[in-house]
DNA sequence: CCCATAGGCAACTTTTTGGTTGCATTGATC
DNA sequence: GATCAATGCAACCAAAAAGTTGCCTATGGG
């Protein structure tokens, strides 16, 4: 995976926004995401796409309409890198520390 | 501060890289920072000050060179954000579970 | 069958970002 | 104190992203 496209897609208050939006209701139509945002319906589709392509959101069409569902995987994998990484930093944090204390 | 701001620091594979560098160093200077990137010190220095921030990172001033170091701030919420985001949806997709279940 | 609704596609503009170069500054060192 | 090494600052360029507009297609309901 491409933990930086993941954090790119993320990496926008509009996109945040919609993703929070839909973490309370459970899917939302494209036109649903558009409302009450200050950007156009193609705006905001391509705003959708990026999440798409970060594997945060699927898209499924679904009549004449398409269906937005949160999509659990690009969300586990963002949080687990970003633990792993406040691992290994603990850790040089806790060896930086011993050192200075055997200096005393 | 912005979660959007940290992640979008987050979305490059070069700055993700320099993290991944400090997690095993425990610090470096903006020189040694540059050291195998394709680009060039003043590239890397807009970089650095990118993760600075989103309190990813903090510059130290010492004598005539710049030490970076890991902050683990920024990383925290963000990952406390993604958390919280998991949580949510996990909620909401017990309660269609429930509802399901229920309709049996 | 009609038409309003939901959306797709493509071209275009504007803004942001990633990257560079040239030059100035400051601290260490001999 | 001359000089090299580490960095800062500012202007500039190119490419990518954000956003728009105009027009086209298809589906669902009366």
């Amino acid at each position: 995976m491409a933990a930086a496209q993941v954090f790119a897609a993320l990496g926008d208050p509009v996109r945040l926004g919609m993703l929070k939006r839909l973490s309370r209701r459970q899917r939302c139509t494209i036109a649903e995401m558009c409302e009450g945002l200050p950007i156009t319906r193609q705006g905001a589709r391509k705003h959708l796409q990026v999440l798409a392509d970060a594997a945060l959101v699927v898209l499924r069409p679904q009549g004449r309409e398409v269906h937005v569902h949160l999509a659990a995987q690009g969300l586990g994998e963002a949080r687990r890198f970003l633990e792993s990484l406040e691992r290994q930093w603990d850790a040089r944090l806790d060896a930086l520390r011993r050192a200075v204390e055997d200096s005393d």
